[in-house]
This record gives structure tokens, sequence and C-alpha cells, in this order.
RNA sequence: GCGAGAGUGGCGGAACUGGCAGACGCGCUGGUCUUAGAAGCCAGUGGGUGACCGUGGGGGUUCAAGUCCCCCCUCUCGCACCA
């Protein structure tokens, strides 16, 4: 990635974590704040090692659509992060120096409204700007005082915008007049060029902004409905419009003039069309241990070189002391730091930051294809072979970190020829988190329900069992202790029945087609089926659980006469055979150990899932719901595969619906086969 | 503000293509067993108890709506001074 310059080291300003006392990357800090320990993240200007993830900004959007097994809310916030914003970049001539100040705008058809312009208090022209004027103290002190405001206040939307005029004057290109330079703490320096045109009568911001400071307002884009009068607006017109005051582009729609005044910027070389990008290059560097070390030595004579193939992977040593004092241990670590240079063999010094950890997670499913290759990161064919992952399941938390870092790589891996794939990922699940009392369960902030507790007194198998039952996958889990005894129940349950008749089935072979009509028979079957679907189906564990259940409070039902005859233990035996198969991915110890008691040699992990007979499922008769104007009425058991007619033949002679028909004749009867009879009077 | 998702009994949740709303579990009630309890097992359990009313609210389509359409409300999550 070095090699290919998407992998650079770059004086900016960053987030810093004085808790973590490391680098962190934008996506890691959440509404300004660490994710992982929750302070408050400063702005630090350092030295740093950055992945250009911005030169995959527009595959990584454009291929969002190919991720159809993806849930729509993750695509929504990659979108979102990676917010994509075209426009055109003008440049103005600062008055007096002649230097170019550029700015960005996806609002060229506003151009003419420009009254001042705004730049970011860390614009690097900021000191010519005020070189020699009398403001330039002043302006250096409310720089300063900016610049000291972590990152949560400087970008908290109630923050107060607050400017201050430079002295300097920057000519717009298009119509020749001075506009004032303001600095404006609301103008962000990573994104665009860090400097504005401020059109105050169509940006809101500007507006107040303006009216804040007596800043001139000017129409450009007239309300067709009623006519603005810059005196008298109340706030800014950010709809569509007629130009006004433009110069030779009024009278066009705004829409026709942002095409228009982008090619006469163009044309007239002051400017270019652009996009721009919320996405940031990821900062990776971390003042951390534990992490994998940066592959880069620095050498006073050859500069930067890259750690050669040969020497990776460059290993972490093992005689540093952990101070908590708040620097790596590898920055005191004289075995690790001292090296000699790979390129002319001089004295020369290791970089002692190590990779952000989402580095790792970023690629380790392609390593996992080939863990044991030890010539390469993994192996093309064995990649090719197993990738992309069919479903990846994880929670939505990494929505814009790993998720986004992965697909990253991904396509960062294929470009340099190790990987034939766009996408990592086929299916993404992403599953609820467990609540307990309202509070959140996950690594970071801790355990809410105590699983050494659960796992003594319940075992694994019921927990899990609990855990799958109590809401489908993607949904937050309440967890409940009086559910988790439910869970426990019913594996009691299953061992009771089975226990309790395994005298009479032990040396009975299951039942075959001849039980057909049988309704445990068909109810096993049933069972098979279902499970066999909501499995299959997004991973309704529930349902399929909730079913097994079902047939368990069948199967207690038919046993509650006794076990007399050769059809009902090769019935009960075959239901045994089919529940346990059917809970062992739910209950895998449970399931193993009912398995070798009902006496079967092999593994039930090794046995395969059973199919259901579709023979054995079809009823003989069927309920038929008869409805009057709608409403349920009766129920009819007719024959399964009565005709249309014979069933409204049978609704009609029913003794309620006569009831409620009072002798009036149908008007219309609507017959659904097998299901139901609706007559209408 | 923008975007996504959700709203169903006392609770967790079912109802896949419009066709018995509330499967299954929890809880609760009663019974059985017991000296008594616990556990187990059995039965009941949306509200009224009249023929009705019930899936956040209001309209609509349809023989039929939790499900489809329109409007509104509430909640959760994400983004949000991005020029």
């Amino acid at each position: 990635m070095y090699e290919r310059g998407l992998a650079y080291k770059k004086l900016s300003y960053v987030n810093w974590c004085p808790s973590c006392n490391t680098v962190l990357a934008n996506e890691q800090v959440e509404g300004g704040l660490c994710w992982r320990c929750s302070s408050v993240v400063q702005h630090k200007e350092l030295e740093q090692w950055f992945f250009k993830i911005t030169a995959y900004a527009d595959e990584l959007l454009s291929s969002i659509d190919k991720l159809t097994g993806w849930p729509e809310r993750v695509l929504t916030m990659q979108k979102n992060w990676i917010g994509k914003s075209v426009g055109v970049e003008v440049d103005f001539t600062v008055e007096g120096t002649g230097e170019k100040l550029t700015i960005f705008t996806t609002r060229p058809d506003t151009l003419f409204g420009v009254t001042f312009m705004s730049i970011a208090p860390e614009h690097p022209m900021l000191e010519s700007l005020i070189k020699g004027k009398k403001e330039a103290g002043d302006v250096r002190a409310f720089v300063q005082r900016v610049l000291r405001e972590d990152k949560a206040a400087r970008t908290d939307e109630k923050q107060e915008k607050e400017g201050i005029f430079t002295g300097a004057y920057a000519i717009n290109p298009l119509n020749g007049e001075k506009a004032p330079v303001w600095v404006g703490n609301f103008v962000l320096m990573e994104y665009g060029t860090g400097a504005i045109m401020s059109v105050p009568a169509h940006d809101q911001r500007d507006f107040e902004f303006a009216g804040k400071y007596g800043l001139p307002i000017r129409v450009v884009i007239q309300d067709p409905e009623k006519g603005l009068v810059a005196d008298s607006m109340q706030q800014a017109y950010v709809e569509d419009g007629i130009l006004a005051n433009s110069g030779t582009f009024n009278d066009l729609p705004n829409g026709a003039a942002k095409e228009k005044i982008a090619d006469y910027v163009e044309e007239k070389k002051i400017g270019k069309r652009t996009k721009n990008w919320r996405l940031r290059d990821w900062g990776i560097s971390r003042q951390r241990y534990w992490g994998t070390p940066i592959p880069i030595i620095y050498c006073d004579a050859c500069g930067t070189v890259p750690v050669p193939d040969s020497q990776l992977p460059v290993r972490l040593p093992m005689d540093v002391e952990f101070t908590g004092k708040g620097q790596s241990p590898l920055k005191e670590s004289t075995s690790f730091r001292e090296t000699t240079c790979p390129s002319c063999g001089g004295a020369a010094r290791r970089e002692t930051d190590t990779m952000d950890t989402f580095v790792d997670s970023s690629w380790y499913f392609l390593r996992y294809c080939s863990p044991k290759e030890d010539r390469a990161p993994f192996d093309k064919k064995a990649a090719g072979y197993w990738m992309s992952v069919d479903q990846y399941i994880g929670g939505i938390e990494h929505a814009v970190l790993h998720l986004l870092y992965a697909r990253f790589f991904t396509k960062v891996i294929r470009d340099l020829g190790l990987f034939d794939g766009d996408e990592p990922f086929q299916n993404l699940l992403t599953q609820g988190m467990v609540i307990k009392d309202g509070a959140k369960m996950s690594k970071s902030k801790g355990n809410v329900v105590d699983p050494d507790f659960i796992l003594t007194k319940y075992g694994a198998d019921t927990a899990r069992l609990f855990s799958l039952f109590a809401a489908p996958p993607e949904r937050d889990l309440e967890w409940s202790d009086q559910g988790v005894d439910g869970a426990y129940r019913f594996l009691h349950r299953v061992w009771a029945i089975v226990y309790r008749h395994s005298r009479d089935v032990l040396d009975v072979k299951p039942a075959g087609a001849e039980a057909r009509g049988d309704r445990l028979y068909r109810k096993t079957h049933l069972t098979i089926k279902k499970v066999t679907e909501d499995i299959e189906r997004e991973f309704h564990f529930n349902t399929a659980i909730s079913a097994l259940m079902e047939m368990v409070n069948e199967m207690y039902d038919y046993t509650a006469g006794g076990v007399s005859t050769d059809r009902q233990r090769t019935v009960l035996r075959s239901a045994i055979d089919a529940l346990t198969l059917l809970i062992s991915p739910f209950a895998p110890h449970f399931a193993e150990e009912l398995w070798a008691s009902m006496g079967h040699p092999a593994h039930i992990a090794n046995e395969p899932w059973p199919r259901h007979d579709p023979e054995a499922i079809i009823a003989s008769e069927v309920t038929i719901i008869v409805q009057v104007n709608g409403k349920v009425r009766s129920k009819l058991t007719l024959p399964a595969g009565t005709s249309d007619k014979d069933a409204e033949a049978a609704a009609l002679a029913d003794p309620k619906v006569k009831e409620f028909t009072r002798g009036n004749p149908p008007k219309k009867v609507i017959v659904v086969q097998g299901k139901l009879v609706n007559v209408v009077v």
C-alpha cells in the first residue's frame, strides 16, 4: 500500500483520546466521544500514518448497490458516511497579494450572491491574509481560542457561529466584486478546501452569520411565487427559482444556471467541477503496544524505508514494561526501535506506532481461507474458492467501522492482484444485543447477565436455547430470568418424555411411509419442514424452537393413554429421533446425550439433517372457516380436496349460516380452496 | 431537519403470498399429587361477558386488512454547521 501511495504519513489535526492516550480514526469518534471509553476527544496536531480510503470513495459508494444481502440501514449509514457531494471549485483572488483562495460550492448558481468569504481557523493562507493588517492580533487571538476547543464542542450544532474579519478582501471572478474574508469557527478545514463563499440570501448559516455581523445580503435566486426583498427576509431562500442580479445569467432557472455557470467557470479557467467526500482518510497510527507494528524504518540517509518482505512480519518485542504512564512501551524499547536500514545497512529507527486493530480485522476473513499458508498473507486459490463470505453476522455498531474498512481492504487487495473479488460479504445479518433492565451487554460495556451463574445453574444448552427463542436474531434480546427457567423446563420435558417411554421404543424401528395418517407422524414431518424452513429463512430460530415445543406438547398428548400398539411405538420412536436431530443445533450437548441413550452408536453431530415426507403432511380433513359478511360464524370439517361447489353447499347448509343470513339469499359466495367460505348477503 | 426501522394481550414475541389475530414461551388462575409446600402433570387465560369491541390514531381499497393505499402521532437507531 505504501508503494502504491495508499499508505502515507502526514502532519494534521487528528482525534486524540486523552484517556486511551492514542489517536483515533474519524469512524472511532462517536458524537465527539471515544468509541471505547467515551472520553471527550481532543484535536491535536500530529504526524500520523493514514490509509487512503478516499481513493476508493467512489467505488465504495457505487458498489453499495451490489450489496443486495445487506440491511438497508447499514447501507444508508455507509452512504451517509461516505457523503458524496458534487460541486465546483472556484478561485477567488486575494486583493493585494494576488494569492488564490479556492472555495468549494455545490451552488455555483449563487456565485453572484457572494457578499463575504469564510475560511477555517486552520486555513494555511490565514497568516498571509492578515499580514500587516491592523486586525492581525485580534484574529490570532480568536483562532487560538477556537482551536483550543475540543472537537465535540466545535462540531456541535448548537455551537454559536462566530467569526472575525481578517482585514483582507477576495475578488469574485464572476463580477469582479470585493468580498471581505472572515474566519469562521464553523468552517471545517477537513472538508472541501477549508474556505467557502458566503451567500446569505440562499444559505441559512450564512444568513444567520450575516445578520449577526451586519454583512450585506443580495438576492440572486428569485422566488417565482413572491418576490424576495433582501431587507425583509426572515430566513435564507433555499428553494429553486429564477436568477437575478447575475449578469448574463439572469432569468435562467437556477437548475440550468448551475450547469451554465459551472461551464463558464471551467471555460475561463477560474475553477473546475469537482466531487467532495465527507469520508476522510483512515488514520491508522496508534500509540499502543497491542497492535501490528507499522513496518517502516526511518534512516537518516535513505529516509522512510518500508521493511522488505523477507523481514516481515515485524514482531512486537517481549522486553517491554507496561508503566501505564501513557506512552507506548515500544517507544522505550531500544531492542525494537534500533535497527539497520534495509537499503543502506546503516543505523536506523523503527516506527514505534502500531496499527489500528481494525486493520487486522479488515482481512482476517481472507486469511481464514488458508490459515496455514506461511509464504504469503493468504493463498489466492483458497481465497478464490471460499470467498466471498456467504453469511456474515455482526453488530450494527460496525456499520461504518469494520464493515467499511473490510470493503476498502478487499478492493485494495483485489487491485494488488492478490484476490479476484469486489466485496467481502455477500449477506449481512446485524444481530441485536442482550438487554437486561435497560442495560446493554457488550464486550466494552461488560456483562449485564453473569454467564458463569447461568452456566453453573442451567448449562450452556439452556442459555443458548433461551437466547435463540426469546427474539429473532436481528432484534435486541430482552433477558428474562424466568424465560431462562422456561427453556430449562422445556429441555426437562423433552428428557422426561423420552425416558418415560425409552423401554417401549428402544429396540423399535422408526416408523416409515406405512405410518402416514398417524397424527404424531404427521406432526413430526410438519415439524421437520417448519424447523428447516425457519432456520433457512433469515435464521428465525425463535419460531423453529416454538415448533419443537408444539411437537413435544403433541407427544405428551399422544402418549397420555399409554403406548401399547406397534404403530404407536414406531411412530413415537421416529418422533423422538427427529426431535433429537432437530433440537441438536440449539442444544447440542443435550441432543448428543439423548441420541446416545437412544442406542445410536454414532455422534449426532455427524448425522444428516432429517427430511420431511411430503406425503406424511397431507391432511385427510381440513377445517374450513365459514364467514357471513366477513365475520367468522362457523367452522366445518371437510375431507381434503372437497370441491368449491361442495364446500359452498356445505357452508350454506350450516345452521349458523342460516341463522346469520336470516334466510336472505346470498349475494355472493367466496370460496378459498381448503380454507374459507364467505357468504355475502 | 434528512434517512432507516418499529408500534400487536400483563410481558417476550407469532401470524411468510390479504383469508380463524394473539402460535410458542413467561406470568397469572384453578385442579391433581402432598401432612403442607416445591417440582411435575392437566385445564383455563385479549377486553366486555349479549348477538359486540379489539393489532398507535384517523380515513380509504376489498367479500375479507395487523398485512395494501393516503394522512397523522409516538418510539428506537443513524446522520446532521459538510458549504
